[in-house]
DNA sequence: AGAAAAAGTTTGTTGGAGCAACAATTGGAA
DNA sequence: TTCCAATTGTTGCTCCAACAAACTTTTTCT
């Protein structure tokens, strides 16, 4: 117990002070306990990251995605890409297929073992979700969904479908 | 255009399929998008990511608190906590105040020109939260804010005050 | 044909975050 | 008291993610 506190009742620790009010801030947390618990639960089995997880999805949905593409869709350099496809067409989940008609250009493909060890991953993403999430009722969590999706993407068209990052090339 | 796009017409851009549904995906996103607002609204003014904001406010909300209650309180290392010091105390902000009882102990406290700051700072970052959260009325906002508590906040005793790190020391 | 742009890659740098080890100091146990 | 364990701040190291700049090859535009 640290001699210099004054009220050694209380909890001694850190108030947020106007901090409590800032969505920022609350968006901070909440997005750190899910990266830990994401981390816990499908990270420690998988050896993979949200944002890995995010890149097989975008892959497995969009065959034949180039690298440039994917590195817009992920919002990150090319030259980050590079390294994160190697390693996952080293781990086998995917595939460079060069493109027939654009010698520059990769396509990317997942592998069968990927398009499986995909939807392994998925099972565990989407129940490490549920017990994330445990503490809302369907109802609230649909209304959080709904608050954050207005908050990151200005227009809302299609409430279930593609993301605000636009690759029209 | 790329020339494997087999519909030149649509977006061509990545669906992200059933991310769609996983509370942790949106947080993500809301997040990254928060940051990036953070950054460009007041980090390219003064110089401060949010992590650093947290730090000012932990500090002024607590003075006299002890690198290492810092460090438990920001979840991180308490080696990670020296080179945040370091800046910190090189721009002025905070010092360094040896405790008188306990000679392995500095007390941590803003210094007047480092108030002055986070003053400024706190507006510009309050300013900033309002614009980021522009599309919420304030009764989804808050609505947001207390979701978002429950889910990184096991117990929710008082909606607006401390934060979920104990360091009862 | 020649310039400009795009795709992928390499290299280097930056920054953050963690771990292990350390000296100084404090606290508790024998 | 003496000695051992724990705490505080610190340094050094590693790892990893991300960006920027430069470069090669290829395509596209004029």
């Amino acid at each position: 117990m640290p001699p210099d506190d004054p009220n050694p009742g209380k909890p001694a620790v850190v108030s947020h002070g106007p901090m409590a009010d800032e969505l920022g801030f609350h968006l901070r947390c909440a997005q750190l306990a899910a990266f830990k618990h994401f981390a816990h639960a499908v990270g420690a089995v998988e050896g993979i990251t949200p944002g890995l997880y995010g890149m097989l999805q975008a892959i497995d949905n969009n065959p034949g995605l180039s690298q440039s593409a994917l590195a817009v869709a992920m919002d990150v350099d090319r030259s980050s890409i590079v390294k994160v496809v190697d390693r996952l067409e080293g781990k086998g989940l995917i595939v460079r297929d060069a493109s027939p008609t654009d010698r520059r250009r990769y396509r990317l493909h997942m592998t069968a073992t990927g398009a499986r060890a995909l939807r392994r991953i998925q099972d565990a993403v989407i129940r490490q979700d549920r017990v994330f999430s445990a503490r809302l009722d369907d109802t609230e969590r649909a209304t959080l969904i709904a608050l954050l999706t207005r908050l990151y993407r200005p227009d809302s068209e299609t409430p279930t479908a593609r993301a605000g990052i636009g690759a029209e090339s």
